[in-house]
DNA sequence: TATTGTTATACTCTATAACTATA
DNA sequence: TATAGTTATAGAGTATAACAATA
């Protein structure tokens, strides 16, 4: 049985196919991309919520991305463990582990923002800023009349993998 | 400690950002509704697939999709035990089996790409058609300039879940 | 009783490698 | 020896539920 490639709609040009693959694509491109600074998505996600709630609760923070608890506790964990994240006691309730960047941890996290300003720039290379603008607005339009939530994607761990569906 | 929202950047609004998360969540919504058929994302490939190239080998079919062997395996049992497609001998080659859509294969393919149609509408409602045509562009661009694959995405299987990266 | 964080557990998905039957 | 298909196995990732300390 020959290799030679079957021909036909293998990969179907519509406009939802479209998004899902472009869509998947640049998640697994980040996540291969935010290692260089040993992060996962996840782990920069919570790195960034952490910043913008500095002394909240590890299930506060987990709450407005949608992760369990659980999960949070492993998360945080390694985040703990790379240097970048403090847990301290909550001055008043002590079951509550409040949540501090370390210097270390500004440090990565403005490198991740910069690793993600440059795979912004190499998935739209050749594209003209006007186009770029329109295209985002098209994508926060889809957004805003969807039900899309704010949480991590499961299984986006950066490894090699495939692309599609119908 | 209250589940007020936490403000700030929970869900930035870069480009990439805005691709991975409307790109993901599309494909999930497909992968719930192509439920109704009883089919998952995988499944509905395989199909068409199968439908554009039929009495090819599975593994020829597998490569057209970048799914393994191994899995191919899995994924036509299913197909098979639904009624949707047969695995018939190869005319010359034993080792081969040749796949073929089902009369109730086709009725399904067909039932899936409406809904695959349905879909796309509703991902795209409120939308005009020449914003639509110019999206479609803008990604089928994305999709030029980079390498993206045309297989099927791992854990796409259309469990509850929550959404994204940085 | 309710809640925070934790641990234990179990499940899904999938790839790798070993195996068989044919070539 | 090589290839098509299969099976066995092992790992990643994640959610659910039970649990301890504290409120």
């Amino acid at each position: 049985m020959g290799t030679d490639s079957i021909a036909g709609d293998a990969a179907p040009s519509t406009l939802a196919f479209l998004l899902s693959q472009v869509g998947i694509y640049a998640a697994r491109q980040f996540s291969e991309r935010i290692a260089d600074v040993g992060l996962h998505p996840a782990l920069f996600r919570v790195l960034n919520l952490v910043d913008a709630a500095e002394g909240r609760s590890q299930q506060a923070i987990g709450e407005a991305i949608e992760v369990p608890p659980s999960r949070m506790v492993g998360l945080v964990d390694e985040l703990e463990q790379l240097g970048l994240v403090e847990r301290r006691p909550h001055p008043t309730d002590r079951r509550v582990r409040a949540l501090y960047l370390t210097a270390k941890g500004r440090e990565t996290l403005e490198r991740g923002r910069e690793i993600a300003k440059a795979h912004e720039r190499d998935l739209t290379k050749g594209m003209p800023a006007a186009d770029r603008k329109r295209l985002t607005q098209y994508l926060q339009k889809i957004v805003d009349e969807q039900t899309i939530g704010r949480g991590i994607h499961p299984g986006m761990s950066g490894k090699p993998a495939p692309s599609q569906q119908g």
